[in-house]
Formats: structure tokens, sequence, C-alpha cells
DNA sequence: AAATAAAACGAGCGTTCGTTCTATTTTTAT
DNA sequence: ATAAAAATAGAACGAACGCTCGTTTTATTT
């Protein structure tokens, strides 16, 4: 290892970018429904998956356009009925009860979360896993905005274990950086006094890119504003690695 | 200005350490109730102080405790008249609306924010209102928690116009650091090609503190835990410092 | 064309909510 | 002592809720 160790990488790498991302994820469009489909058997009444998959995503889309309003309590399944232009037997047939749309959800991010965790252990050194953790989790939390930001602040609408295991995800994210920092600072690749602050500020700041989006991404769909997304995306990792590397200053 | 301009300072300055500013903090006890009702006269129907103070403790008391198992939306009136033993008439010569509980926390959050403000003016350096900001408002939200993280997660059951009010709230936090830096980098205090982010962070981190005390903080209250949990306090607020320190280098 | 099974429909069920009201008792202040 | 103010318990109200169910529509097979 080389004394001067290198930064993190602030230019993209072309295999990992945005665009291979969208390519490779799986959570995304009619997929996403289908493995939502799969995976709630037990829930989802009805049977044909083409039918399913098609209310899927009726319910799911429209439950966080009248939500993110004022919330999930609030939001009735007559206004769900109203916005998904589906009858209540309609939707009653797809889910069995209000909550069942929150736990599907959850399960999503913690599908998506898990994932992240899959893929930053397969990056070589301590530097990458740490960059490609953030990267991984920018671009999954961005593609499922809604979903991170509907289970951060309706945690509370699930049944009590599922209200734990979400902040268990949480701790566990800390924990994952903070694990990666001690390693680093043990191998000689940085150095910190404070590996708990970092950890802790880089896993606020992510939560922070997928609940405040108006601090800085576009809100606005479409292929438009594809290129632009892009953008705000690399900058908002550029700005978090930069820090990252302030933090962690060579050994 | 000395070329190198001194640090943020480590440690406590004495007559605004967390015991003095507990001394001259209004919001706290009795008089924060006293302060409720007097700003409130509108709404609270009960004509003497004396019964409106207590029963406007026991009310929010119990708001805290019971929203925060599962949100403002699913307290019940009948809840909250169990747990504060009061009858269902008495809470309504309280209140006129379950509602109004809700805008006096935004009331009170927002009081305490502007002080905050306040006092940070009256720093002289630029890096002493960065630090007196922070300091001011980890005491603060420390001693009014339930207050600032019922308004941040229930944000949602106010009318529009406050709902808007709270996001500008946070907006001007960081506009406002934003500020601080901006000015420091200008007079060659100190230097950062990011004080976007940074102003971000403190923000975010401050928030961190009140949303998640569970990670660093003390939850049992009691006397024997007074000195442990302002040890824990400037613990924080020394990481804090730190970070900004390692973000805003000397020019 | 007829038969079948899945899906969609929406009025209506029972429940709970916030809120009001009444009758009665307790507390406070003069 | 007495009148005013406050608190109590709980019945009652209408609105809105999640959810069910008998019926109708649609799609597919015989």
């Amino acid at each position: 290892m080389n004394s001067v160790a290198p930064k993190l990488a602030l230019v993209d790498q072309g295999d990992i970018d945005l665009s291979s991302f969208v390519q490779t994820f799986p959570l995304q469009g009619e997929r996403l429904y289908q493995i939502l489909f799969d995976r709630h058997t037990d829930i989802v009444q009805t049977q044909k998956a083409r039918f399913a998959v098609a209310n899927l995503e009726k319910i799911l889309t429209a439950t966080f356009e009248v939500s993110s309003v004022s919330g999930f309590d609030r939001m009735s399944l007559r206004d769900l009925s109203r916005s998904t232009g589906m009858s209540m037997g309609a939707i009653y047939s797809c889910i069995s009860k209000k909550e069942d749309i929150a736990l599907m959800v959850a399960d999503i991010v913690r599908l998506s979360s898990e994932m992240t965790r899959q893929h930053a252990m397969k990056a070589e050194s301590i530097r990458s896993q740490i960059e490609e953790s953030i990267r991984f989790h920018l671009y999954a939390s961005t593609l499922l905005q809604p979903w991170y930001f509907f289970l951060y602040f309706e945690t509370r609408c699930l049944p009590e274990p599922q209200q734990t295991e979400s902040k268990q995800i949480e701790l566990d994210g800390i924990a994952g950086f903070r694990d990666h920092i001690d390693r680093g600072v043990e191998a000689g690749e940085f150095f910190t006094d404070d590996a708990d602050m970092v950890a802790n500020t880089i896993v606020v700041l992510l939560e922070d890119w997928y609940l405040k989006p108006w601090k800085t991404q576009l809100l606005e769909r479409g292929a438009q504003n594809r290129k632009k997304m892009e953008q705000k995306i690399h900058a908002y990792y550029r700005s978090l690695i930069g820090m990252v590397n302030k933090l962690l200053a060579d050994a």
C-alpha cells in the first residue's frame, strides 16, 4: 500500500455509473411489481399476475402521491379509489388490508438495502467499499425515492416487529460504515479520531438525499430531465465523497 | 485578524455552558406552559391561568408520550383522556380542537428557533457565531426534544400554511449557516469549496440529535442522569465542532 | 353460443373518531 | 356561607373510516 493512499475516485468509472446501474437494478418498472407479486402471494388476492402487477403499480403509485400530502393514516381508501380509478372492491381484490401496502413498501426497501450491502462487499479496497456503498445507496434511493421516503415517515403504521426491524436497518447501516472506517484506520489507509461521527454523518446525509429531494434534486420526471438528474446525483456524490476525504485524512 | 485563525473553542466558556443555559432559557417547566397560555388566549377556554397551565402541561406531556408510539393521528382523544386523567370536557376547555395541540407545539418550536437565531447574532467573530448557533440549538433541542421531534414527524397534521412555514424554518437554518460560512471565507478566516454541503451537514446533524436520541443520548430522566446527559451533549458538540473545523480549513 | 371463472363494482356494514352536551360534584374565591 | 368556576362521567351525534359482500362485467374456454 502506497503511503499516499489514493483518494476516493471522483470521476465515473464507466461500468458503474447511473446508466449501467439502471440497466441492471431489478427493482424498477414492471419487474418491481412482478417481484412484489411473487413475494406476497399470501397478501395479493388477485390470481393472474397480469392483473395483479398492473394494479399493484396503480395502488403503490397512488399511495405515494396521496399519502405524501398528509400521511398514510389520513389517506382513505376512498382517496385511493379515486386516485387509482379502481373501485373499493378492486383494491381489496389486490390487497387484503390497508396495512399491507405499508408492509410491501417496507419489504422492497429492505430488499434494496440488502442488495446495496451485497454489492459493496464485492469491492476490493476499503476506500472503494465505502465509495460503492455510498454510490449504490444514492442510486437505489433515487430510483426508489418514494419508497424510502414512505418507509421513513410511515414506519409507525407498521406492526411493532417491523418497526423495530426498520430501526435496525438504519443502525446496521451506520455500523457498516463504522466498520469500514475502523478497518481502514487499522490498515493505515487513512486516519480519523472520530469514526462514529464520520459514519453517522454519511448515513444521515444519505437519508437527507431521499428525505429532502427539494433541497437539491429536480422533482419533475421525464426524459428531458434524465440528464439533469444524473448530474445532480453525481454532484451530490462528489460533495459527499469530498467531505469524507476531508474527514478521513491520509494516515 | 491573525492568519492562523483560532479554531472553534473546544472547552466550555463558563458563562455559556448548559447549566447557565438552563438558568436563563425561558421555555422550560411551568414558565413554558404559562407562555403557551399567554400566547393562545383565543384557544384556551379555561380562564384562570393556574388551572390552564397545569392542564396544558398534562395534555402536552401525554401527547408526546402517546403519539410517540404510533403518531398523532392514531392518538385518540380518549387515549389522551385516559393518559392525562382528565375528562373529555376538561380537555376541551383547554383546547378547542385536536389540531390545536399540534399548533401549540409548532409555535413553541418556532419561538425556540427564533431565540437561537437572536442569540447567535450577538456573537462577535464569525466562528463564534457558528459555534453559538450550534451550541444554543443543541441545548434548546435537548430541553425541548419531544417538541422538536413531534413537529418534525407531525408537520403533516398541520394546515398547509403551517406546513410550508416549518419547511421554511429548516431552509432558513441552512441559509443561515451558509451565510456565516460565505462571510468567513470572504474574510479569509477559513476556506471551503463546498459551503452548501458544510451548511447542510451541520443542520442535518443538529436534526439527528433530537430525532434519534437513542443513537447517542440517555433517554432516562432524573437528577442522577443530569450529569451524564450534560457530558453526552458536550461530547456531541465537540464531535460536531471538530468536524466543522476539518471541513473549514484555515485559509 | 354457452359456460365458466376471475375481476371489478359500489352501496352498505359496523366501528371509531372528534366533538358536543347534560347533569352532577368538587374546588376556589369572596 | 355562598356564588362562580372548574372538573367529572358519560351519553349522544354526525362524519368518516376500513372493510365486506351480493351483483355485474369481462375474458377465456368449451
